[in-house]
DNA sequence: CATGGGATTGACT
DNA sequence: GTCAATCCCATGC
């Protein structure tokens, strides 16, 4: 559906961390179609919300829509999109992009020698700083917004998805909510042999 | 109020 | 392969 995004943020965390592949991120003049998401759920111990309602993990329990900003090892914003109803903590950590649009300004923003198409994206640290996404875009619209979620590019097909476990967490690693495009050079870390395609 | 641990990245051995 | 950077905030005293 050429809505794909908006009916993606009321589904249920996995179900929206899949159906965003192929979706598009806009912050400026600078745009990717994202080809890497992560699901994280309250009720398993890797979301920030497992701890409950706190000042940190106040946004993920809002409405479905906004944007969750949060500062990873001190160094990097790592970008993420509210799902579920107000009152439940789920989000989908958005993990890497192909660049679409604004790919000098995204060169400049990260700097000579990560300035390969295949280098500007491809992790969650490098998509925020290539965008110019910040912390005080915390709590803003993804609708609305600075940044835009918005439909796949119409002129292309959609991804097939790949699905794994998620990267870089010490609990909950066995749960399969890490989703990929099929043979994008732009994701975070080639998959492993064994992967299996979602269903749609 | 002090402490410790990250949903990462890039530089270096 | 190893490791430091660096800051927010949850937790515990």
């Amino acid at each position: 559906m050429s809505d794909r995004h908006l009916h993606a943020l009321g589904l249920t965390v996995v179900d929206a961390a899949r159906e965003l592949v192929g979706c598009t991120i806009t912050h400026g003049e600078t745009s990717g179609v994202i080809v890497e998401t992560e699901a994280y759920h309250e009720v398993e111990p890797a979301c920030h919300a497992f701890v409950g309602l706190t000042a940190r993990t106040e946004p993920l329990f809002h409405a479905p829509g906004i944007a969750y900003v949060y500062r990873s090892y001190g160094v990097h914003a790592l970008l993420n999109a509210v799902v579920e109803p107000e009152g439940t903590g789920a989000v989908v950590l958005i993990r890497a992009l192909e660049p679409l649009t604004g790919t000098e300004l995204m060169a400049a923003r990260r700097g000579r020698g990560r300035d390969r198409p295949t280098d500007l994206c491809s992790g969650p640290g490098k998509l925020t700083q290539a965008l110019g996404i910040e912390l005080s875009l915390n709590e803003t619209s993804l609708l609305d917004g600075p940044i835009r979620l918005g439909p796949p590019p119409p002129d292309r097909p959609l991804p097939v998805v790949l699905i794994g476990a998620r990267i870089g967490i010490t609990r909950a690693v066995e749960l399969p909510w890490r989703f990929c495009a099929a043979g994008s050079r732009h994701v975070s870390r080639p998959w492993p042999p064994g992967l299996l395609a979602a269903g749609t």
